[in-house]
DNA sequence: ACAAACGTTTGTCCTGGCCAAAGTGAAAGC
DNA sequence: GCTTTCACTTTGGCCAGGACAAACGTTTGT
């Protein structure tokens, strides 16, 4: 690999068809490993990348699309040698399918209220490129509704459907990221108005290494911290060793994780039951998220959260079962 | 690589000197790939892994640790062939020279006041582990400073003392995860009350795939919207593709990229020169962060943010080249 | 004193092979 | 008929050892 694979890229500033990625740019970009991309082009003969003068392959833009839409189908559960030859429209097909699948099977009693009117007028600002609007509306959501409500009924929704629109392609994934990060910044403003500290139990909040996603946490502290837990938020991306340590030093009483699409199924189990392994068995974790690999293997001694509604019932299972 | 390997590091849940990581652990733990991983030990003996039984590496966690330093080391300019073969202690030391040479180098005209007593405090309560009146201290200072000078001599050389801290062994790792979430949770606070929506410059921020640290974003966002620029933030961890396209459909100024120690030296090089390329030639680059890189090696087009209280004279610079 | 040429160091990529773990489907047992 | 068991297939992570460009440092020449 060379400088020139990427000063090639832009010959012309506004041509981007040409732009191809080096190996290694890929696995950024779509999660697969160096291992794992040249594998399937030794197996399944996809992805085809050309080389350069020194044999470094270079992928085609629109062949990482498609690995990103791909990983994202075996996450779900497809097997790679089953979709690799599929075209791009059947496996779009696809995922919109298993994304609305879901909600079907795992039946929500209680938290299956109509979405909030104002779910709605968020998706149409997102839509429209109007990010000082959005927060506008978030804040004032907030305010009217309490932030109870407004976690559960506006934040905690929204995620999903912003996802979906960007698989229809009716907006960016920079917009989708904005929007993201106006969420994260209105429930931050508002937990740090809880002036209270809470006392019991000791609940500490991480991601584990890779998983980048950090609203699910917030969320869930917004709720605990309501319910006067003492929330200790690591941030994400912590690695396993430290969630242990700080577990140990807080005398923590229960972990929660959050998962997202972004690790896929190994690497979610992996770091659960690493963590199992080295936390105390008195030492609750609870493990929440969209990540599909939850639901299919469920391990022992990790609770699932299947929603933000289910927070306020762990934890009161959690005070009557320690009430001693 | 089997599940047993993970299963036999806990045969006595007390005992964490038995530990051994496998290399993908490794990986994670050091930043330093699977391939260089192979590559030392091939050329410098070290690191020095043992085997289980399918012939996969298991690190022993103190060579992990040694690692981690040597990386650290690396990153800040010296050479893996010169530094591997010295023992921990020699390393330490290494490290603690670099961490107080540079501000000898790099004058800091006007910013160079006293610590502030806050600041003292601050690192007191991180180091006998009282996050909440942490949390206290730090609102305190705000609504007493004011945001601009709570974020210029509160927040910005905390990052700094607390890591050295760290490395003395004063305080763990997670509890200096903790305190940077906590700075994260006032000042992301704060940044929601200011309500008037800014109009010009227009800046982008965020920080480029694999570099996780938000801190310098929030940073810089809460003194750009001070000083009326209109500011969207895209969050940590943005594909260089998504930050090209959200420049281009929000008529960007300005991108502020920050950069801490987590990438090394080629990575930051890259994702630069990448970003630069890309953008029209008329979107400024701002990079500011810790990352030796950006001062070993200037790029042209990249203007370099020499600590926060450097941020309003580029604006004011750019304020006035603009005004035609 | 400074610049150019040369040798060394370093990390990433390559090929092709091996093998455990997870998934799949058919046969056997209740 | 339905579940359990067992052999077979698929999948991806790891390994070895080689190649080579780019970065770095040193020496030579003007």
């Amino acid at each position: 690999m060379n400088v020139q694979d990427k000063a090639c890229q832009m010959t012309d500033p506004g041509v981007v068809e040409a732009a191809r990625l080096t190996i290694a740019a890929v696995e950024r970009d779509t999660g697969l490993t160096k291992d794992t991309l040249r594998v399937w082009e030794r197996r399944y003969g996809f992805p085809n990348p050309s080389r350069n003068a020194f044999g470094d392959r270079l992928y085609p833009i629109d062949q990482v699309d498609k690995l990103r839409v791909l990983r994202r189908l075996i996450d779900a559960g497809h097997r790679p040698g089953k979709v690799v030859h599929l075209p791009m429209p059947a496996l779009m097909m696809l995922g919109l399918q298993e994304h609305r699948a879901p909600p079907a099977t795992s039946a929500q009693p209680l938290a299956a209220a109509p979405p909030a009117a104002q779910v709605g007028q968020c998706l149409a600002l997102i839509r429209s490129r109007q990010p000082e609007a959005l927060r506008r509306l978030l804040v004032q959501s907030l305010l009217r509704l309490g932030l109870e409500r407004f976690v559960l009924d506006i934040v905690a929704p929204l995620p999903g459907l912003i996802e979906e629109a960007r698989l229809r392609g009716e907006i960016d994934s920079f917009d989708e990221r904005l929007s993201i990060e106006s969420l994260q910044t209105v429930i931050c403003s508002a937990l740090a108005t809880i002036s209270s500290p809470g006392v019991a139990p000791t609940v500490i909040l991480t991601t584990v290494p890779g998983e980048g996603q950090g609203l699910g946490l917030l969320l869930a502290e917004s709720l605990l911290c309501l319910q006067g837990c003492r929330c200790l938020s690591l941030g994400v991306q912590t690695p396993l060793w430290d969630t242990v340590l700080a577990a140990r030093a807080h005398h923590a009483d229960v972990i929660v994780l959050s998962f997202s699409h972004a690790l896929n199924a190994t690497q979610v189990i992996d770091s659960l039951t690493e963590l199992r392994q080295k936390l105390p068995a008195s030492t609750r974790i609870w493990a929440g998220g969209d990540s599909p690999a939850l639901r299919r293997y469920r391990l022992q001694g990790v609770e699932l959260l299947d929603g933000p509604h289910e927070i306020a019932a762990h934890l009161a299972r959690w005070r009557l079962t320690t009430s001693t």
